[in-house]
DNA sequence: ACCTTTCATCGTATATCGCCGATGAACGAT
DNA sequence: ATCGTTCATCGGCGATATACGATGAAAGGT
């Protein structure tokens, strides 16, 4: 599931979303959480943190549309668990990202380098 | 408020910055544009993506703010590049985000597979 | 001098985010 | 049936993000 098939655009769309889930320090928080304790509810989450039940359930949320968290819907109290796959996945996507920079600007450097040389 | 990190606040704040910056495929388009060609000013990118050049302005901007990119403000063409240091920093801090999860996940399931842990 | 190019910034409009309280649904227990 | 608990969702509010055009400043060419 967390293969993009085809074009690069996808890939990048994917990558961002899952960014923009882990930009906001509570969702990082949460997810830290969630992979500490099994069978995590989002009651737990808000004794944990200091957030109205409202406000953590919307950052489970985004956490689960971002397919970084798995969600078990049972009614009495849901279970969320980090989808750890998806989280590798990301991080190598970021990985991947990173390296085509490093790449491209160590053959600019390497083989001909020329235009940056002046300061 | 629960500091119950308080030396890891600054590297989650920094973290996040950063993936936030990188939350936006404009911005990861940008990156990408700005480590394959040396000598990159803020017309370059304008005509490479389909944007006004004050929204590009404002991209670059996010970037250097994050740390993920370097801009050396010469009036006639600011030259932006690729700060693959940083860029790697934050990819290695995902990834021991990454780590930390998945090892939380494997020490409970290897060592006790306790799921109920209603209070 | 004038004009062009390039860029940053301002102002604005729209959309989304982050937070909250309130509400209702689902389930267990009494 | 009546509580109590847990959770998702709605509506609202303020703040931020994203996009644009317009403007001004700096440097180079005429």
């Amino acid at each position: 599931m967390p293969r993009s098939l085809s074009g690069a655009c996808c890939a990048h769309h994917t990558m961002t979303k899952g960014l923009s889930a882990l930009s906001h320090p509570v969702r990082v928080e949460i997810l830290k959480h969630l992979s500490g304790y099994d069978a995590c509810c989002c009651k737990d989450v808000v004794r944990h943190l200091h957030l109205a039940q409202s406000t953590v359930s919307q950052h489970l949320k985004v956490l689960v549309e971002a397919g970084l968290v798995h969600v078990r819907p049972e009614r009495q109290s849901s279970r969320y668990e980090v989808d750890t796959e998806a989280l590798a996945g990301l991080t190598e996507a970021l990985a991947r990202l990173t390296q085509t920079c490093i790449d491209a600007s160590k053959s600019r450097t390497s083989s001909h380098g020329a235009e940056a040389n002046d300061q």
